[in-house]
DNA sequence: GCCAACGTTGGC
DNA sequence: GCCAACGTTGGC
């Protein structure tokens, strides 16, 4: 089991377009970037990761699960990109914002905080557990 | 809206 | 294979 962060601009797709879309889940198409593709790649149905809301908002918000396993991007005809799916979980209690994830003890390496520009990322285990008590949930 | 960081493309 | 030019992301 892994943990990963999936970026979203909210006014493109929000953590309320992910829970309408339900247990089938939604296909994280759009990913034009070998690194984010990469890591979906390495990711299993059953994983968790945080939905976190880019630009507006600037916070993670609740947790997604992997429901498919990467496959052909829907928006591409080319070969090179896929994507898994994801289905909305449950919701942050609260919030969590960059701002406080950057001052936060033991999220110094986390690389939301650290590269800026990646949309799909890992996230450890000690990560995953802090920022899960942060947002007021069980990890 | 600006700009820094970073990734990609393409000429050589 | 290098690197300059360009495009994109995303925080501010």
């Amino acid at each position: 089991m892994s943990y990963w962060l999936f970026k979203s601009e909210p006014d493109v797709w929000g953590w309320d377009h992910q829970v309408a879309k339900g247990d089938e889940g939604e296909e994280w198409h759009g990913v034009r970037n070998y690194q984010a593709r990469n890591n979906m790649r390495a990711m299993r149905v059953g994983d968790l990761g945080f939905f976190y809301h880019s630009n507006i908002g600037k916070e993670v918000v609740g947790i997604v699960e992997v429901c498919r396993e990467s496959s052909p991007d829907s928006t591409t005809d080319d070969p090179r990109w896929d994507c898994v799916w994801i289905k909305a979980v449950r919701p942050f209690k609260r919030a969590v914002s960059l701002e406080e994830c950057k001052v936060q003890p033991g999220l110094e390496g986390m690389v939301l905080v650290n590269n800026t520009r990646l949309s799909v990322q890992p996230v450890s285990p000690e990560e995953w557990e802090i920022v899960c008590r942060m947002g007021g949930v069980e990890p």
